[in-house]
RNA sequence: CGCGGAGUGGAGCAGUUGGUAGCUCGUUGGGCUCAUAACCCAAAGGUCAUUCGUUCGAGUCGGAUCUCCGCAACCA
């Protein structure tokens, strides 16, 4: 397994071009990989960073539509949007590709190709359902009806988030578009197939005994898919935004985004370098990493893999270090309920601050598990650690130099014990760096060469160069000079993690040229070399700026909640005999717990009146068992039995359901006897 | 019903092959005054989700329970 490469390709999952990217994706996949090829390049590794937008999909399609504009308008706006933001933040692609480049195409098609020529797909055949108004067959998610086990309305195709069964989009009860609102219709449709269970022996032997390694979320995953056994998956389409599928007879399919989105990092590759991208891609000595999210693990480390396996001439990915979910302010980041930060308003909000957030991404990287970013921890981090202890650092060293030695770096005399304990143990940060990036464990790295500064900071209390100047400037000399190379030291070690602060206090000591293989030396600076004017390296950050962030995240939650409730359409309408049928009663609530091993469901013994009857409803993420006790409910009565969990319910208690999903019990305004009808 | 990850002092995180629980921030006390009221030292604070077990000994291994986040729908 040590195996050594000549070379590194880096991808980081491609982003789609639905929106803008926030912090999350700069957190989970795109800061840590640009630290990693930051490091290597500065190694003097042979290293490509390859990303791009992913820019194919049903949603996009929708997007459009809804906008009134076409698929490309949409991408094209993204794609822009999305650049930039990356750009900004110093993320160091080689090359920022998108999948709808006509390179991508080419590749793609011909990937498929290969891959049809040798038979590595299997045909099927089978019913979908299909929008005859919107001309498109749906995918189970935009397909909408009640619930055939809870009976609950707006249940999905492909799940009932009402009772949290997992459906197949054929149950549905009414089934509606989600698109046009029509009613579909069953369609036969033909689709390619990439049999994953022909894979399963080598992916088994490749990942469990090959590659223990592996983070243990990365690791625990794809041992849990190898266990359950893998199923063909689709590899085709009916849609006619993406690459058309390039065989006979496969008018109006295209590949599944899945399917082509990770050929993007390929196509990408030969975009930059038209006639070398195969030995990035061919070669046994080069490595291939892949930065992704959690949600991602399975494409990368399973799929993916038996796609270039099938293929023929591709090399496997080496390690694929994927991080857990970053939360905002406790909740989870969601685009369309605007609950993010987003680069490109930081931007303007904090302007030349993108160190700032790439610190306490890195600092709060959800590495091994699901992390929170709040703003005041945005601050603190900023405050007392940037600020504290890296930004005044360089400044007292700064200052001290200026003050003493005219701003040139003095000589050193004699070295103390001290000194040189203190030179020992900066050298020692540099191999605790490496180790740690070697691994991935870049929140651990970048806390390592924080240290630096800390040694820093203690070396000027210990010392106290503003006293010995009072009687010994040659010892304040060789002070000043291990705390100006250990400044020197600082800007190497950060420069992976903050490039542009790294590059100013390069301006600032006049240090042009420097790899990574001096760190921990302490000449990186020569006697008498001069230094510029220092300046600020970081600014404090003020409690009402962030109280100003916050507030923007509260404001614009809340009017995104109010701008999306839209009442839903009122049904067709019933004869009142169709109304008398349903028989609505009032019940007083006699007792209420919790279901075991259901987190959604509530059992209820009711008073109906005549006898005692048990009701299981789905309302437990919105009440308490106890909370209702006492009250008087209304249900449906002559609801014919269901059994959920292993309880026969025997009615449905009613409730209202809000803008963003919560259900309100409906209950009696005043008191009734148990078993009134309610008309 | 199933699968993966996680649950450690006020907050956020480490804890490698089992041997008296560490780090950063915060808090309290002290020191220093070169520095962006910054820096340095010290202290307080945890029955390591609960529970049963294996062991001379468990945060670390095994079982059970609870909670959180994901899971083949295109959200990092």
């Amino acid at each position: 397994m040590e195996k050594h490469f000549k070379r590194t390709t880096v991808t980081s999952a491609l982003p789609y071009a639905n929106g803008p990217v926030h912090i999350g994706h700069l957190a989970g996949v795109y800061v840590p990989a640009d630290i990693y090829v930051r490091y290597l390049r500065l190694k003097g590794e042979d290293v490509l960073f390859i990303g791009g937008s992913d820019e194919h999909g049903v949603p996009i399609t929708i997007r459009a539509k809804k906008e009134g504009v076409t698929p490309q308008d949409i991408v094209d706006r993204y794609h822009g949007i999305i650049k930039k933001s990356f750009k900004e933040f110093g993320i160091s692609f080689d090359v920022y590709g998108r999948t709808t480049s006509k390179t991508h195409h080419e590749v793609a098609s011909d990937f498929f190709k290969k891959l049809y020529d040798k038979g590595e797909f299997i045909e099927r055949n089978s019913e979908q359902y299909y929008d005859e108004e919107a001309q498109q067959f749906l995918a189970d998610r935009y397909i909408t009806g009640e619930c055939p086990i809870c009976h609950s309305q707006g249940a999905y195709g492909d799940q009932c988030e009402s009772c949290g069964s997992s459906l197949n989009a054929t149950d549905l009860i009414n089934p509606k578009s989600a698109i046009s609102g029509s009613v579909p219709v069953m369609r036969k449709t033909k689709h390619w197939y990439l049999p994953l269970d022909k894979h399963e022996a080598w992916l088994r032997k490749w990942i469990l005994e090959g590659h223990k390694e592996w983070r243990p979320n990365v690791y625990g995953q794809c041992k849990s898919w190898l266990d359950m056994g893998l199923q063909p998956r689709a590899v085709s389409r009916d849609l006619n935004w993406g690459i058309p599928v390039p065989v006979e007879g496969a008018e109006g399919k295209v590949l599944y985004v899945w399917f082509d989105a990770p050929i993007g990092y390929i196509s990408n590759t030969k975009e930059l370098l038209p006639d070398s991208w195969e030995k990035w891609w061919k070669d046994e000595d080069t490595r291939l990493i892949h930065f992704i999210g959690k949600d991602n693990i399975v494409f990368h480390c399973i799929v993916f893999p038996a796609m270039l396996k099938a293929e023929g001439s591709y090399i496997l990915p080496d390690n694929v270090p994927s991080n857990e979910f970053l939360n905002l302010e406790g909740d989870k980041i969601s685009t369309s309920r605007n609950w993010a930060v987003w680069l490109h308003e930081y931007l303007e909000d904090f302007p030349g601050k993108q160190d700032v957030l790439r610190y306490v991404l890195t600092a709060n990287a959800p590495e091994t598990k699901d992390n929170d970013f709040t703003w005041k921890d945005f601050q603190a981090r900023n405050n007392n650690e940037l600020v504290a202890v890296f930004g005044n650092f360089v400044n007292r060293a700064l200052v001290l130099t200026g003050k003493y030695f005219d701003g040139l770096v003095p000589a050193i005399t004699e070295l103390t014990d001290y000194d040189k304990e203190t030179i020992k143990e900066f050298a020692n940060v540099k191999q605790e760096v490496e180790r740690l990036l070697n691994i991935f464990k870049f929140r651990d790295a970048q806390k390592e060469a924080m240290n630096l500064a800390r040694i820093g900071n203690k070396y000027l209390a210990d010392t106290e160069p503003w006293k010995v100047a009072k009687t010994d400037m040659s010892r304040v000399a060789t002070i000043m000079h291990i705390s100006m190379q250990l400044v020197a030291n600082l800007a190497i070690a950060f420069e992976p993690f903050l490039p542009f602060s790294s590059q100013r206090l390069r301006e600032m000591i006049n240090m042009e040229d420097f790899k990574w293989s001096d760190l921990g030396r302490i000449d990186l600076l020569a006697d008498g070399h001069k230094l510029n004017k220092p300046s600020l390296l970081f600014e404090k950050i003020e409690d009402e700026e962030v109280e100003k962030q916050v507030q923007k995240l509260l404001d614009t939650k809340k009017e995104n909640e109010q701008a999306n409730y839209k009442a839903p359409e009122i049904r067709e309408n019933i004869e009142f005999d169709d109304f008398l049928k349903m028989d609505i009663r009032v019940g007083t609530v006699l007792s209420c717990e919790k279901v075991p091993k259901a987190n959604k469901l509530l059992q209820f013994v009711i008073d109906d009146g005549l006898e005692k009857r048990t009701i299981v409803s789905g309302i437990a993420k919105f009440y308490k068992p106890n909370e209702l006790v006492g009250k008087q409910v209304c249900f449906v009565a002559n609801l014919a039995p269901r059994k959920l969990k292993g309880i026969v319910s025997e009615g449905m208690i009613l409730s209202a359901e809000d803008a963003d999903g919560a259900l309100s019990v409906i209950v009696s305004d005043r008191k009734v006897n148990p078993g009134s009808e309610v008309k």
